[in-house]
DNA sequence: GACCCTTTGAAGAGA
DNA sequence: TCTCTTCAAAGGGTC
């Protein structure tokens, strides 16, 4: 594992205490090896779904009296354990604070440092760089003396207002306070703006108000339930479905009445806006656009624990910080930290672009908040009841729908199934450079266009499709070519983990590549002003990738990409900022030397995505 | 403008 | 029964 260390006081920061945020796949080697633990997890998980099925009508107090007695831990606290089980395994007690959920190895910044915003940096405090935050999450929160750390993306230490602090009495950590009444962050049409009615109006029968009003958009409409929702289900029902368009709940309609989720092609969510203005128009062309819309329906699928909790979340995170890309709040509020490794194998796969920029408080701080998987038993159980009067909802004013019906309306990823023939191929081809496609033929390679000809133009790598030299034809020519990044090429595979130069004494046997660790990673934004701090970041193995690229283990460490370049723009020559973008692109600083760019310093204040491309 | 990314969970299809 | 695939939301990014 990891060379780091701990106590040599070197120039690679050996005196920094790194904190291991484990990857899934090493999580998972740890959780295949406790498995007992996974099934709990899993057993829990399940017993939600039981639940929520059985206690559909039961008041809060019926549910904790039929509730198993209360779990000693939570799913952060299981989270946590587990990750530091692992760690341990892994550092071979090298790492002395217990890993966070999260990501492989974040390096705790020096919150000294000049060039942290709120830094106030003592001549002799730079010494040591980075300080040790994280402790064991039974003590004091970790995070609590860093949380008044803030830049331009988070700023922990003035809570937005509508995230108030809610520490776990059992963790210690701040959790999400629960969805109030009304959420600020549902969206609200223009036209519904000043018009919030009372969060439990829906349960009510509204006077003067049609109970199921039909707009011209076909859709927020009622949704009847005859389903009793505490206050919070009420909110997380509204923000789908507007309060005064949820009927009363013992007034059941099962016919004829428009769901949200139907969706016309050209019309989404319509304002009551949008109705009025639809009034000025004539009832006989309204009748003959309803009917074309209703060629054109398209009822979506009920959306499921998971999604409702991400609708509500989103708007927090990004109210946390700037960070706006979807994908990216995805990860923070999804990613799996003790996941099934079945289901990870087959649909976690870090792209590039996943390596988001963050700053480590912000990341940890988000993680800790927001994550999915970090939700308390009751938490989850909440979404998991709300997803399910959804799901009875839609079946009962659609029972003929199938999700099947919505097969195939939105195109069929064929990258996908690329990448799963390209893995094949890689067993029987392995490639060592990195994570390229697999050499299907190394004695007579050939270029795309010959290889797949045109007709499967899909197929070929990036650089073929935009007239430019094969990279398939250059590793046949026996050199190592660049990864042309996405597309169900080179870099979709996550990297290689350095653990498969320096093999982990805990690690029996070569993991598939999407067991590596390859995750959200703390790296480094390119800045006009350089920030010579390398251990802002976070990031797998540091000291190991050094190691390794030192001793002249990494292969075609010669070559040089463009993409890399870019990627590692933010690097310096400065052996901290090359550590910083080995520990971003682990994979990449195996495979290739840096593009340094002394003038190209890291910011390490910003969520950004990286496009390798 | 379509599609991608990214997440979990539900559901359907096929082996 | 198990595995795989698709689709739900979301908004910036890519082509």
């Amino acid at each position: 594992m990891p060379q780091l260390n701990g106590g040599g006081g070197d120039d690679l920061g050996a005196n920094d205490e790194m904190i291991s945020f484990k990857d899934e796949g090493e999580q998972e080697e740890k959780i295949s090896e406790n498995s007992s633990a996974e099934r709990d997890l899993a057993d829990v998980k399940s017993s939600l779904v039981n639940e929520s099925e059985t206690n559909q009508n039961s008041s809060s107090d019926s549910e904790a009296e039929r509730r198993p007695p209360p779990r000693s831990e939570t799913f952060r606290d299981k989270t946590r354990e587990s990750l530091e089980e692992a760690a341990k395994r892994q550092d071979g007690g090298l790492f002395k604070s217990p890993p966070y959920p999260g990501y492989p190895f974040i390096m705790i910044p020096d919150l000294t440092s000049p060039y942290l915003p709120n830094g106030s940096l003592s001549p002799t405090a730079r010494t040591s760089n980075k300080v040790p935050v994280v402790q064991h999450p039974h003590h004091v929160h970790p995070l609590t003396p860093l949380i008044t750390y803030s830049n331009e993306h988070f700023t922990p230490g003035n809570p937005p207002p509508h995230l108030q602090t809610d520490v776990d009495p059992k963790t210690g950590i701040p959790r999400p306070p629960h969805p109030p009444d009304i959420s600020p962050y549902y969206p609200l049409s223009p036209g519904t703006v000043g018009q919030i009615p009372h969060p439990l109006g829906w349960l009510v029968p509204q006077q003067g108000q049609p109970v199921y009003p039909i707009t011209t958009g076909g859709f927020r409409h009622p949704y009847p339930t005859a389903l009793t929702v505490n206050a919070s289900m009420s909110s997380l029902l509204s923000s789908r479905f507007p309060p005064h368009m949820v009927p009363p709940h013992h007034s059941l309609h099962t016919t004829g009445i428009p769901h949200p989720a139907i969706v016309t092609p050209n019309v989404k969510q319509e304002s009551s806006h949008s109705d009025i203005s639809s009034l000025n128009s004539s009832k006989q062309s309204d009748a003959k656009k309803e009917e074309e819309k209703k060629k054109q329906v398209h009822i979506k699928k009920p959306l499921n624990a998971f999604m409702l909790y991400m609708k509500e979340m989103r708007a927090k995170v990004v109210a946390e910080c700037t960070l706006k890309e979807s994908a990216a709040i995805n990860q923070i509020l999804g990613r799996r930290v003790s996941p099934d490794p079945r289901r990870r194998l087959r649909r976690t796969v870090w792209k590039p672009e996943s390596w988001y920029m963050f700053s480590w408080v912000t990341l940890v701080h988000l993680l800790l908040t927001f994550q999915w998987h970090a939700l308390s038993r009751e938490e989850q159980a909440k979404y998991y009841e709300l997803a399910r009067k959804e799901r009875q909802l839609h079946m009962q004013l659609y029972p003929g729908w199938s999700a099947r019906d919505n097969y195939g309306k939105r195109k069929k990823r064929k990258r996908e199934k690329q990448q799963a023939e390209s893995n094949e191929h890689r067993e029987y081809f392995p490639n060592p450079c990195l994570s390229l496609p697999p050499i299907t033929d190394a004695n007579t390679p050939k270029k795309c266009r010959a290889l797949f000809g045109l007709d499967q133009l899909s197929l070929w790598c990036k650089p073929c499709r935009r007239k430019k030299k094969c990279i398939r034809y250059i590793q046949g020519e026996g050199s190592c070519a660049s990864p042309p990044s996405t597309d169900g090429s080179l870099l979709d595979s996550p990297p290689s983990s350095p653990s498969s130069v320096v093999p982990s004494p805990s690690s029996k046997e070569s993991k598939p590549q999407t067991e590596q660790m390859q995750p959200l990673s703390l790296t480094m934004k390119p800045a006009h002003q350089p920030l010579h701090h390398p251990h802002l970041l976070a990031g797998p193995s540091l000291g190991q990738l050094e190691n390794s690229a030192a001793a002249g283990k990494t292969p075609a460490a010669s070559s040089h990409n463009g993409a890399l370049e870019r990627a590692d723009v933010s690097s310096s020559r400065q052996p901290g900022s090359s550590v910083a973008s080995s520990m971003a692109r682990p994979s990449a600083a195996l495979c290739h030397s840096r593009s340094l760019h002394p003038s190209a310093a890291p910011q390490p204040l910003s969520l950004v995505t990286k496009s390798i491309e």
